[in-house]
DNA sequence: AATTCGGGGGC
DNA sequence: GCCCCAGAATT
C-alpha cells in the first residue's frame, strides 16, 4: 500500500519543528507525552519548556515538592496527570535506577504511562515497533481506510490498535508515529480538512464516499452536570483560610473553604443550611460581599461560582491554614481560583 | 462499560 | 453551544 510511504513523504516536507522532537532522552520525550495527553501541542509547548528548564533531570523532579510540581502544572488541568508524573520518576528513580525501561510493557506499568505514552516513549526513544494511537490516529484511519466502527468502544479501540500496529512493521517507527500525528493535526483536520491538496485524496474511503464530516464515528455523548459552588474567602488580617483539597476535582491544589450545592440556592437559604453551620459555628464572621456569579466550564460540569467576602479575627478552624495573601501567588490553584484572585484580591 | 478528570480553542 | 485535543485511572 501506498500509505505508509505517502504519509512519510508529506512528513519530509510539512513536519513541524517541535523540542521534543530534537532528542531521544526518553525522560524528555515521557514529559512531553505526558503534558501532552487530552491537550494541543500549542498549548502543551509553554508547559514543556517550563517543566525542561526546573526539573532538568529525572532526580531534579523526583526530589522536588510535589507543590512546586503542581504550581509549575498550574493552569494545564488533569492535574493526576502531574501527581502520577511525579510518583513515577520517584519509582523510575529508586527501582528503574533513574532510566526508563526500554520495553513497551514495563513502561505501561508505570503511572500515567497508558497504551498511547508507552507506544510513544517506545518509538521516539528507543526506536520500538508500537504504533500510537490518539485522536489523530483515529481521524486519519478512520477516513483513509473508511472505518466507521465506533471508536469509543472497547472492541472499537482495540480494533484501531490492531489496525494501527500492523501498518507501523516495515517503516521507521518514529518516524512514522510522529508523520501520522503531525498529518492529522496539520492536514486531516478534525473540522475542515484540507482534502483538494491531500496526498491521500485519490485512495481515500471517506474522500470517495463524501464521508469526511461523518468519520470518525463516535456512539456517545458528553452529559454536563450543573453544580453551584460557593467560595468562602475568610481574611484575618493579611491573611486567609485555605485548605489543600482532598476531593477527586483538583486534587492537591489549595483552595478556599466552599459550599457546594446541586441546587441554586439563596444567600440567605444557605447561611441557614446544616453545611453552613458546620463550617461556621462559633466563629465570629462579617460577611464583606458577595461576588456576582462566574460561570466555569469543565468537560462534565458547568459551575456557578459566587466568591464570598468574610472579615474574621477568630482562630483559624481546624483543618485549615492561614496563608499570607502575598504567599498565595507561590500556591497552585486551579484556574477558577487564578482568576478570581487576579479580580478581587488587593 | 461507563464515568471522571481541565482548560483552551475552532467554528 | 458543541466538540476536540499527542489519554489514563477509577468506579
Amino acid at each position: 500500500m501506498k500509505f505508509t510511504e505517502r504519509l512519510i513523504e508529506w512528513y519530509k516536507h510539512y513536519k513541524r519543528d517541535l523540542p521534543w522532537r530534537n532528542t531521544t532522552n526518553p525522560y524528555y520525550i515521557w514529559l512531553s507525552e505526558i503534558i501532552l495527553q487530552q491537550t494541543r501541542v500549542n498549548q502543551g509547548l509553554s508547559y514543556y519548556y517550563k517543566f525542561t528548564q526546573n526539573f532538568p533531570t529525572i532526580y531534579i523532579l523526583a526530589s522536588a515538592d510535589i507543590d512546586f510540581v503542581l504550581k509549575n502544572w498550574q493552569g494545564l488541568g488533569y492535574y493526576s496527570r502531574a501527581r502520577n508524573m511525579h510518583f513515577t520518576s520517584q519509582e523510575v528513580v529508586n527501582k528503574y535506577n533513574g532510566k526508563f525501561p526500554a520495553e513497551y510493557h514495563e513502561l505501561l506499568k508505570l503511572k500515567g504511562i497508558g497504551p498511547y505514552t508507552a507506544a510513544a516513549v517506545s518509538s521516539f526513544a528507543f526506536g520500538l515497533p508500537f504504533a500510537v494511537v490518539d485522536g489523530n490516529v483515529i481521524r486519519v484511519l478512520s477516513r483513509v481506510f473508511g472505518i466507521d466502527i465506533a471508536y469509543d468502544t472497547t472492541s472499537g479501540k482495540n480494533h484501531f490498535n490492531a489496525f494501527a500496529q500492523e501498518l507501523i512493521l516495515n517503516t521507521n517507527p518514529a518516524i512514522y508515529n510522529q508523520a501520522i500525528m503531525d498529518f492529522g493535526s496539520i492536514q486531516c483536520k478534525f473540522k475542515n480538512p484540507e482534502c483538494v491538496i491531500c496526498p491521500m485524496c485519490d485512495f481515500c474511503v471517506a474522500f470517495k464516499k463524501g464521508l469526511v464530516k461523518d468519520l470518525p464515528y463516535k456512539s456517545k455523548r458528553i452529559n454536563k452536570k450543573i453544580t453551584y459552588l460557593h467560595y468562602f474567602i475568610v481574611s484575618n488580617q493579611n491573611s486567609v483560610w485555605m485548605q489543600k483539597r482532598t476531593e477527586k476535582l483538583w486534587r492537591g491544589l489549595y483552595d478556599f473553604p466552599f459550599l457546594e450545592f446541586a441546587e441554586k440556592y439563596s444567600i440567605k437559604y444557605i447561611q441557614n443550611t446544616k453545611e453552613w453551620q458546620d463550617l461556621f459555628f462559633g466563629f465570629d464572621i462579617n460577611i464583606k460581599s458577595i461576588s456576582k456569579t462566574i460561570v466555569h466550564h469543565l468537560t462534565h460540569k458547568k459551575i456557578y461560582a459566587k466568591f464570598w467576602y468574610i472579615d474574621s479575627n477568630d482562630f483559624i478552624k481546624k483543618d485549615y491554614v492561614t496563608i499570607h495573601k502575598n504567599r498565595l501567588i507561590n500556591l497552585p490553584v486551579s484556574r477558577l481560583i487564578e482568576k478570581s484572585l487576579n479580580i478581587n484580591i488587593h
